[in-house]
DNA sequence: GTTTTATCTTGACAGTGTCAACATTGCATT
DNA sequence: AATGCAATGTTGACACTGTCAAGATAAAAC
């Protein structure tokens, strides 16, 4: 695992950075990651980083990019269980979601918050990896709305943007542990699949 | 408005401090506030404002705070207007939620994101503006509930999480410019609306 | 009038991201 | 194999940041 050492070129450094930001972003959070001390940690000078990513925002990309890609791989098995009752997918497809940014909270941070996207910091490799994850989300809901899950009359882009907006709502506000807290999240999924799919319980 | 000068004592700085943190913030973002900036320009020197705040974040509390007290003002007022229908009232809610939020990302992002949230950040006086604002939430909640605007056989907290949850996720999308733009606000909301009420379109 | 308290100051420290200039290495082409 | 270029890594430096400690000043309290 650590080979490195006094070897002038460290021989894949772009990698190991990447792999120990990912792991320190997991654990303590976006706002401890210093590119110093990644290259400290690392063996390897302050500015070394900078031959493999462009600026720190850029590395915050690339680990976005990968939770991405891991995130649409996830999503495309659950979906795409076709022995499944649509139903039961769609409520299993909201458990992960949540399950998903409740296990991994600051990935889903760096995913979905402000941080990586706002003045269009976006890199381009995050974008080809993050808009497929994105358009998915429309596939779903157009293939919902044809079974009759969810309301045919409404515009399916729209339709997306409401369901995802409330996963992401919901996943927010645990995250951010504003009023939401882990110990309801099952209660809190099977609430919002009842709404979207009509089903009145009393 | 402008007195400050010569005199050692600012007679005001505290108000002077947060004053025009917020129209930083508002303008810029919650990035580019410095304290030391912000000092500069109140003509005071660095570590004055700690004399005032206990830290940055107990800064980005007190304007955040101020965020949450005008919100909670604008949500009742649009609550409170019992000559209008429930379902009107509800839409309007929702686009107004949606407006404020669209019309005031920085401030949205302070109030609702984690920067003052996360690690149990937030001031005791953030929360005591706060919570009665998310209270309201669910008391609105638990009254559509009762006119039959939302299900009733749900857990009114449950129900106001997920109802809340769906709002702030489209502003949050909204906001960072995730994959929902501006021009479409107006119908997002409808759709919203139309979803929670269980107002088939088709 | 003296003392306490609130407020503001300078000095200092430990960080941060990032640029410029220079050093070393590996690969490709002659 | 020798040479040259591109990739990669290094040190130095700059301009920031938040925040603490110790001392100065003014206002308020006694």
């Amino acid at each position: 695992m650590t080979n490195a050492a006094q070897t002038y070129h460290h021989g894949d450094l772009r990698t190991a950075l990447l792999e120990a930001a990912t792991k320190r972003v997991a654990e303590f959070g976006i706002d401890s990651l210093s590119l110093r001390k990644l290259a400290e940690d690392a063996g390897v000078s302050r500015t070394a980083p900078y031959h493999h990513f462009k600026d720190k925002s850029a590395l915050l990309s690339a680990i976005a990019a990968k939770g991405f890609s891991q995130w649409h791989t996830t999503a495309k098995r659950i979906f795409d269980q076709h022995d499944v009752a649509p139903q039961l997918r769609f409520r299993q497809f909201i458990h992960e979601y949540i399950g998903y940014a409740a296990d991994n909270p600051q990935m889903y941070e760096l995913m979905f918050g402000r941080t990586i996207w706002h003045d269009n910091g976006a890199t381009q490799g995050l974008k080809e990896v993050a808009y497929p994850c994105f358009q998915f989300q429309v596939d779903m809901t157009k293939y919902w709305q044809q079974t009759g899950l969810l309301p045919a009359g409404q515009d399916a882009l729209r339709m997306a943007q409401v369901t995802w907006g409330t996963l992401h709502g919901i996943a927010r506000l645990l995250i951010d542990g504003i009023y939401a807290d882990r110990s309801h999240i099952d209660e809190m999924c099977d609430c919002a699949a009842d709404l979207f799919m009509q089903v009145s319980k009393n």
